[in-house]
DNA sequence: TTATTAATAATAATCATTACAAACTAATAT
DNA sequence: ATATTAGTTTGTAATGATTATTATTAATAA
């Protein structure tokens, strides 16, 4: 955790900003939180349990500046927020996402699994990719039971 | 034109659903600009341009109704509006996209290339993948020739 | 110390989207 | 033909996320 964070400031002070002590207290959460999806909202309450004074500006400018630096993503999944990301400590471009359309679960993976697809991109269409965004959707693992057993249950009532 | 007009009134009615005057005045201007990204702001602007009489609020409606049969695919690209984009005839999923982080550029590719991918995300996550959203970020072809152009005005002054 | 600058908090303003109420349309039943 | 109904549209108000503004505070430099 406090490496993380060491790392963090190095970043900002590269980039001649400081690590205040709000935007410790938001990268915290972030970290706390690292499989999560978070709002710019969820953030802010959070970071308010432990720093009641933040205010939600300050949470949206932090959320800013990582995004800016490539600390975090910000992402949107088709509800009406942005999402912000911790990017995985070492990771050059972002990592995916399962999105279930039966229960709204999101899964994460840590794969890069484009490496060939990129290549095709870079020859084929004469694209320099620095970044990417995948994301599926369909039916997760328990979802996917669940509809087993109700079938089931549907053929021997 | 038309026989895609009737296509979509085909998948309407199937769905008990009818093509109203001011539903086929919008999937007009989806049609002809197929190639665009249009917010629900730009749609309404142009449909209102032949259709002086249509409501912002039926343009949204409707926009989310061929969304949800998949005859349009809402997409963000980071900016603060939804974009509607008409699926490629006969596709099964959406396709892709390449945005330019220099000129904001976006070009489409429409070949699937997730094949591979899919069946591994299937096998090894078990997810079963129904769509997906895959937008690379980089730099176009011609901000790469531009900024080989620079470079060479810098090397010789 | 005093001046300068960066960062924050609180709040107002903006802007995309959604909700709502009244009017309209087309289909169906009487 | 007339009344009824469900579905649709319009214009506008409301909502809610995000951004801009302004006064204040903290850090830094002169
Ligand atoms: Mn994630
Ligand atoms: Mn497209
Ligand atoms: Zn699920
Ligand atoms: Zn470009």
């Amino acid at each position: 955790m406090e490496h993380r964070i060491e790392k963090i400031k190095k970043q900002l002070h590269s980039h001649s900003y400081k690590l205040t002590p709000q935007r410790e207290a938001t990268v915290r959460v972030l970290l706390e939180r690292e499989d999560d999806h978070l709002s710019a909202e969820d953030v802010y309450l959070l970071v308010k349990e432990k720093s009641p004074e933040i205010g939600l500006a300050t949470v949206y400018r932090t959320l800013e500046l990582l995004s800016e630096l490539k600390i975090v993503d910000k992402i949107n999944f088709g509800d009406g927020v942005s999402r912000y990301d911790l990017r995985k400590e070492g990771a050059k471009h972002f990592h995916h996402h399962l999105v279930c359309i039966e229960c709204g679960s999101v899964e994460e993976i840590e794969n890069d699994l484009l490496g060939e697809v990129e290549q095709i991109v870079e020859n084929d269409w004469g694209f320099e990719v620095k970044d990417h965004r995948l994301t599926f959707h369909g039916i997760c693992r328990q979802c996917q039971a669940a509809a087993v057993k109700e079938d089931v249950q549907k053929a021997t009532p």
